[in-house]
DNA sequence: AGATATTTGCTAATAATTCTCAATTATCAG
DNA sequence: CTGATAATTGAGAATTATTAGCAAATATCT
């Protein structure tokens, strides 16, 4: 189920009617070697491919990704302003969460199985089918906070309102 | 901390030289009175405001909106595709995180404190500021999965790889 | 009450993503 | 291997959520 190769990719599309083109191809090889931590947009990957010399137009681009997504193939990111990121869908031993500079999209990768198996508890106490997890945790990096967040950030930005002094210390919810 | 006024709220406009307008009010207090489990997007809230005959325009929604959430009163949640959704940002006690339905979009909130500790203890580790955690849970709920899913699913539509039966026992990461 | 910087409400502009459709091509049956 | 056929691509237009620009209105502070 891990070690994705262009055959496993084939039989899956064609096992549905669907087809493994030399676009799809390439775009899964794209995120297989991805180092680990990188996640492409769109845009990124067309013009990654690009400088590559192996052009796929970015209409196709947006079409592989968001199927390969829903194929459970990708992970669908939300990890900065106004458009998605894509990385390879690793399960369980690789799944991780993301935490994420609100002020600089500085993106850091964190593992705990535990979020996994408290959100696996969840969803199959109401029945439901768990498809995929994630936590995302906005924070303000040292760098920005050394910079002298909020004051530092643009005029219309602001956040005081931070949850941190919470008295969290029993571990069962 | 938590139960907002117009009072608490004008307070912190005014200490960064911004003012309580009535749009923003009104806006506060929709959000104050909206049942437990709701989310608007910018339309939404427009709408439901134009209804009840407190035409707000929709650029102001979308400033308010956003302004508010940068300011932590609001949360903004990556809900469905193509819009964000809105909810009041209530700290520790009230402190939730989302299940979602891919295919219908219907969503259950929960709350698991050991999620946002455990989260805090990530954040701490590398020197960050926590400003929000939220854990999104895709699934595919009962009813989608009655009907069918993914057979019911449009053609373009799939989702095979799933991560439910991965082996998670222990309790700590 | 008056001065002034902020905010509102229009409308136009952006930007990411999706749609349309003719031309191409992967798959499969013969 | 070859041809039939349905899926896919690429180019550009269309869509949609969100933001920007600006004159008129207004909240805040003398
Ligand atoms: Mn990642
Ligand atoms: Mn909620
Ligand atoms: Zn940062
Ligand atoms: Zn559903």
């Amino acid at each position: 189920m891990l070690p994705y190769t262009a055959n496993t990719l084939k039989a899956e599309l064609n096992s549905r009617g669907w087809r493994l083109t030399p676009q799809r191809e390439k775009i899964l090889h794209v995120f297989q070697n991805l180092p680990r931590g990188n996640h492409l947009s769109a845009e990124e990957l067309y013009s990654l491919l690009d400088q590559r010399g192996e052009t796929i137009s970015l209409s196709t681009i947006y079409r592989s990704v968001k199927l390969m997504a829903r194929m459970g193939i990708l992970r669908e990111l939300e990890l900065a302003e106004g458009h998605k990121h894509y990385e390879l869908n690793q399960p369980y031993p690789h799944h991780h969460h993301h935490m994420v500079c609100i002020q600089c999209n500085k993106t850091t990768e964190f593992n705990n199985d535990s979020i996994l198996k408290h959100s696996l508890k969840q969803v199959e106490k109401f029945g439901f089918q768990l498809i995929d997890c994630q936590l995302t945790v906005m924070t303000i990096c040292p760098e920005a906070l050394r910079l002298g967040w909020p004051s530092a950030l643009p005029s219309n930005w602001s956040c005081s309102r931070v949850i941190s002094e919470t008295p969290l210390e029993d571990e069962e919810n």
